[in-house]
DNA sequence: GTCCGGTACT
DNA sequence: AGTACCGGAC
């Protein structure tokens, strides 16, 4: 499954003129930069943007930097995640801070060694190995997985994402702004490329979208849509018929 | 009430 | 491959 077009450039785009300010979303050499991704990505795991905001903000008041946060017990971890649900990953937060917190506070830089830590499976370690090392990976989370299935105009079972980012490297990574394009891919998907009622006209790679252009050949005027409708009763019938003749066999 | 979603576990 | 975990959206 491949793509003919620079994905990468044109997500980045619409991305730098269209992005959300959102308070993780700090200078790449910005010193908290990790505790930032990491208590981000740990709380958006199954939970809206919008719902998490409070709760990453009361927890940088309370906890400015990943040393304070390792400092705490499992108690006052969950008193202040209480409300966001999926409980676990409070507790697997604070384990995996302790963890850091013998690393010196460094981030493991292997695929192998961040999703060991516990808490983090593929998605979260892919996003942070592009967020805090800007390697060349793609965070699979529910939007990638619809921009690119309405991309190739398949579903998402059809995919094997593993391979379609191997085999699509030259439009994915073609620059040195991975990290921001993990980040755009997800915005992307989340705020023009949504489930219901996708933004199709003012997207930005229409023009190479199979789901839209599918969807613009379908569009029919209406005598043709007539006459579908009565071939599809014709063959409604028909297949009814063919039923009822193999039932009494 | 039903569907949705990363991780961990089966 | 299937399911529990949880709260929000519809």
């Amino acid at each position: 499954m491949h793509i003919d077009f620079n994905l990468s450039k044109n997500i980045l785009a619409w991305y730098d003129n269209n992005k959300r300010i959102l308070p993780w979303r700090v200078n790449k050499n910005y010193d908290q930069r990790l505790y930032y991704r990491l208590l981000s990505e740990f709380m958006l795991q199954q939970t809206q943007v919008k719902t998490v905001l409070p709760y990453f903000n009361r927890f940088l008041q309370k906890f400015p930097n990943l040393k304070s946060l390792s400092k705490t017990d499992e108690k006052t971890i969950l008193k202040l995640w209480e409300g966001l649900g999926y409980y676990r990953r409070a507790k697997n937060l604070l384990s995996t801070v302790k963890i850091l917190a013998n690393n010196n506070f460094k981030l493991p830089d292997t695929f192998k060694e961040i999703k060991s830590l516990p808490g983090v499976g593929d998605y979260t370690a892919n996003a942070l190995l592009a967020f805090i090392y800007n390697k060349e990976t793609i965070a699979v989370d529910g939007n990638v997985k619809r921009v690119f299935s309405r991309i190739l105009n398949k579903k998402d079972t059809e995919i094997n994402f593993e391979n379609f980012v191997k085999n699509n490297k030259n439009n994915l990574f073609f620059n040195n702004r991975n990290s921001d394009f993990v980040e755009a891919l997800m915005e992307f998907g989340s705020i023009v490329c949504k489930p219901q009622q996708p933004l199709c006209y003012s997207c930005v790679i229409n023009k190479k979208c199979k789901y839209f252009q599918s969807k613009k050949k379908r569009k029919k005027t209406k005598s043709q849509t007539k006459k579908l409708r009565k071939i599809n009763i014709l063959c409604y019938l028909n297949k009814k018929k063919t039923n009822r003749i193999n039932k009494k066999k």
